[in-house]
RNA sequence: CGGGGUGGCGUAUGACGGUAGUACGACUGCUUUGGGAGCAGUUAGACCGAGUUCGACUCUCGGCACCCCGACCA
């Protein structure tokens, strides 16, 4: 991608009333559009970015059975009654022009809308278990939207859910998804603290919640350092430490940011909508139900909260938007030579399927190109002038450290 | 949903009950190029409604939007 032929352009400062780091960044880099408060467009540099988070989850979600599908979003108040979540404050609700009463709820959950699909196509216990996912925008009626992209209106959400025929059966996939879990976060880069949680209108049951350390946080987690694990202040109490046999004394406060949940949801879609099996002695029983989410924009904006200085963003390698930031600094006379050096280092890098964002500006002065390389954050940045020219080389500089180094032009691709 | 704050070119702001100004950005042209460059020209703005007033961007009331705190929640 050429920076010249990128159609959003980056702003110098971000707009006053946002005070959420993540809020600032993204929207001063060209990440994402607010369109109104908690919905948020995604430029190219952001979609990108939600991209690979989806990409990485994907992986690790296919890698433990989960089937990749897509739902409806609107859906229809004949799926929530049974569950008497249809008339929930959470939900926007549709309606055609004239009518009088919204029929559809912009879906917020879809529990429902899949338990409905599987009770067509499961009625033996040989059908289960299976899990199946969708990576879908949610809706879902704020009290206040907030703090950038951690808290919005509309957002993007992958929604696993798994069918299974026993407790153990659940319990085992739920210690699988929790691994899968741990891995993608690890992988964009967040630590995340696996954290004891309540359900809220999901379950009653204790849920468990995958919470990376922050100040920005709305969540408060009562953190056991010696394994990494949590237990969150709304269950922090004799019935939740007793469940995970820790004492008090041993924990650490911390703010944080919820990245991800799972839940055991028992068998209460399952009955309300009809969903049930045959076991092998041929009695008809409900199906057991877990739910998992992860909120892409979340992560996304998480990053950017745990991972940036006061010049800009710094994107862990596996989701930043490039991994090369590339730079052409002309200079009277030489112009063109350094032009066509830098095309030609651009197109070697393309050939060998490295992701390169090329600032090929040429009314941008060098000051402006080197903020905005550091403000968008790719991992690393490569500078093409007349001194690197000269050696033929180019100077290699990872956004994350200090250093500057000149590397042979025929040594870059080992390089990065 | 309760409380607080804010509302003017894309962004940031000055002044003012009486002609809306400045800087940055953007656009055009020329010059310039190792940390936000120079000259010239151009573009673009008072949230909505009602009231007070000779006159309202300014004062009053109502609404709406946005930000923050709380409650609630991925």
């Amino acid at each position: 991608m050429k920076f010249s032929q990128l159609f959003t352009k980056t702003l110098r400062e971000a707009p006053t009333d946002e005070t959420a780091i993540n809020a600032q960044l993204l929207i001063r880099g060209g990440f994402v559009f607010k369109n109104s408060a908690g919905i948020y467009s995604y430029l190219p540099l952001g979609w990108r970015v939600l991209s690979k988070i989806a990409n990485v989850i994907r992986e690790e979600i296919n890698a433990i059975g989960g089937q990749e599908l897509f739902m409806s979003a609107l859906v229809e108040k004949k799926y929530m009654e049974p569950t008497g979540r249809w008339n929930l404050d959470v939900g926007y609700f549709a309606k055609g022009l004239g009518e009088e009463e919204a029929s559809f709820v912009m879906g917020w959950s879809h529990e429902e809308v899949l338990t409905a699909i599987s009770a067509r196509y499961i009625s033996s216990y040989k059908d289960l278990p299976f899990s199946a996912y969708q990576i879908q925008t949610k809706f879902r009626h704020e009290a206040r939207a907030k703090s950038g992209l951690l808290r919005g209106r509309e957002f993007m959400m992958k929604d696993l859910y798994s069918f299974h025929a026993s407790q153990e059966s659940l319990n085992e996939y739920y210690e699988k998804a929790k691994n899968a879990y741990l891995k993608i976060f690890n992988r964009c880069g967040l630590k995340a603290v696996y954290t004891l949680a309540a359900g809220g209108i999901f379950t009653d049951k204790f849920t468990h919640e995958f919470q990376v350390v922050a100040d920005v946080g709305e969540d408060t987690i009562y953190v056991n350092e010696d394994k990494n694990e949590a237990i969150n202040k709304e269950v922090f109490d004799e019935r939740g430490l007793k469940h995970l046999g820790w004492k008090k004394e041993d924990l650490v406060e911390k703010k944080s940011i919820e990245v991800g949940n799972i839940f055991d949801q028992g068998t209460k879609y399952s009955e309300a909508l009809g969903l049930y099996f045959t076991d092998e002695g041929g009695d008809k029983k409900p199906v057991i139900m877990g739910a998992y989410g992860i909120g892409l924009g979340r992560i996304m904006a998480t990053v950017v909260e745990v991972s940036s200085d006061d010049k800009g963003i710094i994107w862990p390698e596996n989701i930043a938007p490039f991994r090369v930031h590339l730079i052409t600094l002309n200079e009277q006379n030489s112009e063109l030579r350094i032009t066509n050096y830098a095309n030609k280092i651009y197109e070697d890098l393309i050939k060998n399927n490295v992701e390169v964002l090329y600032d090929d500006r040429e009314d941008k002065a060098p000051g402006e190109k080197f903020a905005d390389a550091d403000l968008i954050g790719c991992p690393i940045r490569l500078v093409v002038s007349k001194k690197t020219l000269e050696k033929d080389s180019v100077e290699l500089k990872h956004r994350n450290k200090k250093e500057l180094e000149l590397v042979a032009l025929s040594d870059i691709k080992n390089r990065l």
